[in-house]
Order: C-alpha cells, then sequence, then structure tokens
DNA sequence: AATGAATGAGACTTCATTCAT
DNA sequence: CATGAATGAAGTCTCATTCAT
C-alpha cells in the first residue's frame, strides 16, 4: 500500500509501510507504477512551485524526477494534463487541513480567524501551493476555475450557516457571494504581500491576521463619524 | 506635440493637433519617432489585451502595429521591455481617470465607493487593463510590484487622511496597509468574477457594488449575535 | 493443428477442430504459441489494412491483439519483420483464390477475365489487401518486390501457355515479360481508381472489366484507320 | 528575373540573366527570398527522390538547402505544404516536356507512342520523379489525386480526338476512361520495373517500348487462334 | 513466454533576436 | 530608421525497442 496523496503533499506518512515489502525491498508492479507517478507529481510540483508553469517543461520535470522525458508520457497524455491535475490535488489537500485546524463551538467570527490562519500555516507547509495558485488561473484555467468554484461554494454554505445563527450580517445570497470572493480575494493578495519573499514563503505578521479580523467584524469605515481626538491613533499611524 | 499618451490610451484626445504640421503634412524626424513607438505601444497593447502576454509574440505586435519585426528592435532592446511599461502606462492612466470620478465633499465612505465604480468604468473604457492587470504579476513583475506599490500608496494616503478626519476606523498604519492590499485584492477578485466573461468586460452588477459597501462600512459578522428570528433574510438568503 | 493461414485469412474455415483438444480446452505450448503468432499476424493485417503500414505502431498491433507490447519481441525480431510477412501471406492466399475461380476448358481470354475477375472477388474478401498492395512497395519493399515476381512468374507462364497454343500473341519471352507487368499495372490502377472509395472496397463496375477484355483482344487503335462515320460512337462517346 | 521553375527543375536555362546584377553580383531581396525558395524545393526534391517523402525530414531538407531549420518556415507554413506541391510542380513540368517531345501529323498511336517516350526520356532528367510518382499517392494524397485526375483528363481528350478520327477504337467515353487508367498504369508498373534500379534511374529498353505498342495496337490475344505452328516463336519464346 | 514500464533518439514547430540591405 | 530573412535554441510529443519481473 502506497502513501496517500496527501501525505506525500505535506510529508506526513507515520506509519510504517507493507514490513514484508520492505524486508523484502521489492515492489509489485503496480506499486512502481504509482511510485513513479507519484514521483512525477511531486518534481512537477517542485518544479512549478520553484519557476512557475511556463518554465514547468517536461525536461525540467523529468529532470528532477530522474527519468526519462519518454516516461513522462507513460503516465500523462500531455503536459497539460498533469498540470491540470496539480492543483485540484493540493487544492483538496488544502480544504482538508484547514478544515482540520478549524475550531467547533466556537463564534463564526472565530472560526473564519482559523480558517485564515491556516490557510497561511497550510503555505508555510507547502510553498509550492503559492505559485501555484497564482498562476493556474493563466496556465490551468479549467481546474482554476473548479478550485474557485469548490471554494466559494463551501465557502458561501458556512457564511450562510453563520447568518442563520445570527452571527453573520443579514446579506442576501447574492450579496454572500460577493463577499466570499472579496474575502477570497483579500486573502490573496495578502498572501503575496505579507507572505512571500524572494520565491518562498515567509511567516504572515500578526497584524495582517488581526487586521482582517477587523475588517470582519467592523468595517473599515466607522458608522457615524467622532471627532478627530477620539481616535485611537495619532496622525503618524501609532498608538498613544 | 503628439497626442499624450492617456488620451492614446482612452482615445479622448478633443482638439486638433498642430495646425501648421497638418498643413505642411510632414513630421520631424522626432515625431515620427515618436508615433511608431506609440504606435507599437497601442498595438502591444491591443495584442496582450486580446490574447494575454504569452500570446504577444513580437511578430504578432508589430503585425498589428503594420510595420516590420526588425522595427520593433528600434524602440525596445527586448520584447520584455515593452512588456514591462504597459502597466505603468495603463496604471498612471487610470489613477488620473479614478481621481477625476471622485467626488469632493461628501464622506470617505462615499469616496471610496465611487472610487470603486470609478475603476469598473475605466475597466469598460479600457478593456485591455482586465488581461494586463491579470498577468502583468507573472510577465511583468517588475512593473506589477510598482503598480501596486504605487496604488497601496496613494490608497493608504487616502485612508490615513480619512482616519484623520475620525471616518475610518482608528487603525495604525500598519494595518491601513493590509486594509489596502485587501481591498486592491478584493476588487481584482470581483472584476474576475462580476466584470468579465468570454474575454470580453461587462457591467458590473449593482449588488457587487453595494456588498462591496457594506463590507467597508459594517463588516461581514455582526457584533453582538441576535437572535436568528431578528435576521433579515429567511433561510434561502432572501428578503421578506 | 490449427487452421491453416488462408483459412485464417479469409475466414473460411469449416470443419470442426480437433476435438480432443476441444474437450480438453487445453492447447500445449507450441499450440499456443502458433497461436499468439497468428493473432499478431491478423491484428498488424487489420491494422495496416485500416490505417496503413505508417500508422501501424507495434502499440496498435498488440493492442489490436490484446496481448503487452513486449510480448510482440517474443514473436518478431522487429516490428519490419512482421510487416514484411504480411504481403506473402495474403498474396499466396490470393493465388490460390484467383486459381480456384478460373475456369479450365476456356478461351485463354475468357481464363484471363476469370482471373481479373477473382482478383476483385478476393478484395471484397480481404479489403486489407488494397492498402497493403499499394503500400507494401513502400513500407516491405523486398517482400514487395517477391510478390511482383512471383506474380509475374506464374503470370507469364500461363502467358507463353496460350501463346504455345496459339491464342496469345506471337511475342517473345521478354515481350511476354513486359506483357504481364502492364497487366499487373493496370490492374493495380484499377482497383485503386474503381474498387475503392472512402477507404473501403467496392463492387467493380461491369465496364471496367468489359474494358479490360477489350484492351487485352483488340488493343486500343484501330488497324487500319476508317472513317469517323463508321465508328460505333458519337463525338460524345455514347452509343447511336 | 529569375529562373523558370520549369528551368530549375531541369536545369536548362540558357539565356544569361540580368547582366547589371551579375555585374554587381547582388540580388534584391526579392530576388534572394525566390532562390531560397527555389533553394529549399530542390533541395526537398533531391531529398525526396533519394530517401523518399517518410525521410525527408525539415532538418535534412534544410541541412540540404544549407539554410537553418527556422528558415524552412518562412517560406512554408509546414513540412507538408511543401511536399504537398513537389508533385504538381514536377507533374506541369513533365506534361510541358511531354507535350513538346509529340510529333504532330502522325497517327495516334505514334504519338501515343511518342509520349510514351518522351515519359521515359523526362524521367531520366528527372529521376526524382520516380519515388514522388511512387510515394505521393500515400504522403502527398491530395496532390497525388489532382495530378491523376489532370494526367487523366488530358489522357482522355487526346484518345477522344483519337476516336473522333476513326484511329482509335470506338469506346463509349466510360471506357475511354478506363483505358486512360489502364495506360497510366501499365507505364507507372513498367518504369518501376524497367527503367530503376538500385536507387537510380536507368535507360528503358527498346522491347519495353515495342512492347507497349503492340498491346496498344494489337492487343494481347489473337482474335481467331491459329495453329500452333503459325506462331512465330518457338516454345522457348525465341524469334526462329 | 508474458508483461508493461523505461528509454532516448528524433520529428515538427515556434519565436526572440540579429543583421545585411 | 525600416525592413524582413535568417538563425538556432528550446519545447512537445512519438515510438521502436529493451529488460527486469
Amino acid at each position: 500500500m502506497t502513501k496517500s496523496s496527501d501525505e506525500l503533499i505535506r510529508g506526513t506518512a507515520a506509519a510504517p509501510r507493507n514490513a514484508s515489502k520492505l524486508t523484502r525491498n521489492k515492489l509489485t508492479r503496480a506499486e512502481r507504477n504509482e511510485l513513479t507517478r507519484q514521483n512525477l507529481f511531486a518534481a512537477a510540483r517542485k518544479v512549478v512551485g520553484r519557476f512557475g508553469y511556463a518554465e514547468a517543461s517536461v525536461a525540467r520535470i523529468t529532470a528532477e524526477a530522474g527519468v526519462a522525458q519518454g516516461t513522462f508520457y507513460n503516465y500523462f497524455v500531455t503536459r497539460q494534463e498533469l498540470l491540470d491535475q496539480l492543483l485540484p490535488e493540493i487544492g483538496k489537500d488544502m480544504l482538508r487541513f484547514i478544515h482540520e485546524r478549524t475550531r467547533y463551538r466556537v463564534s463564526e467570527a472565530e472560526r473564519e480567524n482559523d480558517r485564515f490562519r491556516a490557510f497561511f500555516e497550510y503555505l508555510k507547509e507547502v510553498p509550492e501551493l503559492m505559485r501555484i495558485l497564482n498562476e493556474a488561473e493563466l496556465f490551468a484555467p479549467a481546474a482554476y476555475r473548479q478550485h474557485v468554484e469548490a471554494m466559494a461554494t463551501s465557502y458561501a454554505r458556512l457564511l450562510r450557516r453563520g447568518r442563520a445563527k445570527g452571527e453573520v450580517q443579514p446579506f442576501t445570497d447574492d450579496e454572500m457571494e460577493v463577499m466570499v470572493h472579496m474575502l477570497l480575494g483579500a486573502r490573496g493578495y495578502l498572501s503575496q504581500r505579507y507572505a512571500f519573499a524572494d520565491g518562498s514563503v515567509t511567516q504572515i505578521p500578526e497584524h495582517v491576521i488581526s487586521s482582517y479580523a477587523k475588517l470582519l467584524s467592523g468595517g473599515l469605515f466607522r458608522r457615524e463619524p467622532e471627532t478627530a481626538q477620539e481616535t485611537a491613533v495619532d496622525k503618524k499611524g501609532r498608538r498613544p
């Protein structure tokens, strides 16, 4: 039995595999086959993560995987086919990851905060996601649309649930959809700006997380503008 | 004197050009030179807008411009050099456009609304921006970073001004910067989702604009969750 | 004992095969071996017949035969080796078929007519021959030359026999050889033009057969040109 | 002014070209362009003539022409496009050649003989035609069909004219068409068998020409079989 | 024997860039 | 300056053949 794909993605496999196999140090054909496929997958993820889709030539991927170019086409009909599977593969893993890190029995706002945090944690574990998420729209458009759709749908369901509980503003479903896309867009931009530097993923600053929470809980503008004196920051934007 | 670049971009030049030139129907060498450059620029914008950066080959651009391929290299050292100038060119024009459409003597929230609206209006006038904005991060990264930086800076200044007036929540400057990026990200995603279909720009729905306004003015979550009965929408998300 | 190859080609095997084998439903190793070889053969014939030699890749042939690619090389040293055997296999069967359909105790001219007809009948039964005959010169040149040689030799013998009987013009042996090649060439062209459409074999029109007979019995030109009025067709080539 | 294409094919250009150009030893762009095209054409003809269409890779053709591979695509959209033009180019030249060598004021039979002879003479001058004619059906099917069509049409016209003069048997038009294809097929086979050896074109033997004439003038079979004694050859096919 | 994954040479094609005219 | 032909590196993909299981 081989590792599940998400174990492979995040490298979290723990249990020892079939002992007899290990002792014999031999794999069945099907296992070897699956191994090579995963190998190519991992290589592609790495290459795309490092150089982007455009530079992810079959030559590079197979070199990274340590197999001949022709081998690639034993597993994927076209280069595009592999590229198209990259985002779904990781996307599903990411959703699972985020879901696991989301506390229950807390307010919707806190749960959204959990999700936001978990996203950036996942990004640290699978930094390739950064580029893949950014570039998939252009280089794997079908997969991208599906991914966004899936994200948005599941997100919207959560928000509607919160609305039913009275924790989310009473937006219509259409408005809810818009909210979802704004949140996704915001998160995406923030990841580019605050969790990425010189080609590698960095820790997201705390104030980004709290800012996100503030926007969501109270918006950007004050309802009834008060006098400037009351504001909690001075003109330089520092807390007194 | 030739048209200013933004007049060229939006085609809004009104006044007749230098009459003496027209009568003589001759241009100085420098003018002809500038004309060709603008020509290539416009062609590149059109091609990138229609097919994306990846398909914007020098052959295509020069064909669109009606000049020989070699001519291209009399004006730009490399293909990339032109591509790098595309976003700045349009970006500046866009900022000017948005600024013109932003009312004074209204609340900050309303002005932000103006800006949001103006952005989508500009998009309708210069649909090429859509693709350029989306793809520049990948194909003209330096230009993209500069553009985002410029946008963010000017945006942040406006928000700080609003904060000083007490109309914006009392965020720190760092938080303000985060806000700016969230707004930009949200707007970007919304434009892709709601103002773009089958390769051409469409009118942004009103409810998207109002949703944006709502997020900014009150956030997504209720401060103190009330009972579900009070919510203004039924379980299907419709206004009763 | 397995089917003879021509029975396999035309699928005319009638008698039940070795009963004891069927009851035991087991085959000796040699028999299984031969079966697989015939299987590959039949697959190759089908594939070449449908797609031509160029498209008859080992992958396609083995897929059609339902065996693994590697199996192919247990029976044939190279792909070419199998392709080289295709035409001889069918060629021999064709000659046998034509011979069977040729009446005895008739004039040589009539017998040639029989052969001509039989050729087209065979073509209908084994349509793959069409492509194989056409393409073998290119893709299996050795086999092709041998085939033509065999055809010509047997053909020439028949014609010489007719000459001995006084039914064939008194050509020299060299001339006879030339005649044979002309007849073969004519027949080949006619099959392409009149018995083949859209990749499948069609019935040869009667007037083609009669025209062939006319050329052979009286030539194309009149010995002593008469006046145009006497001709049996009008200027439009219709019988009055 | 450049050589006409058929002069290039057969290399029979006689008159000196534009003297001023020669003195300056410079060519205009258009001339150079045309030169390169002809160069590629000639290279392709040579390569196909020597190795066949299947081996006529762009790499080989451009190597033969002494230009870079990329240059090829400045002149032809695809490899196939050039291959498709090979037969028409030569075919037209051949028809012209044959027509020039056909005497007037002689019987139709003699003129057909002229054409037959001329075909083989042309083959000696342009030996590449051999392979091109043989392989075009497979590798340039559209061009091949057009060529055969053109040949057959012009041929049929000649035969109908002969029929009107009473020199050709009174066949119907349909029969005439069949005759044409038989003649073309016969000629094709004969060229392969008697004018080709070890990859190069050889002189066609006289007895082949006379045999062709005999078939056309009197057919293969005797009308009324006489006694064997009368035949002009002995049993070994030799003239006594 | 049967299997089928692995191999790698080689095919076609694209395109940014150069350079002589 | 403008031109446009020439260049050649690089990319995707195919397929006959090998070989360990």
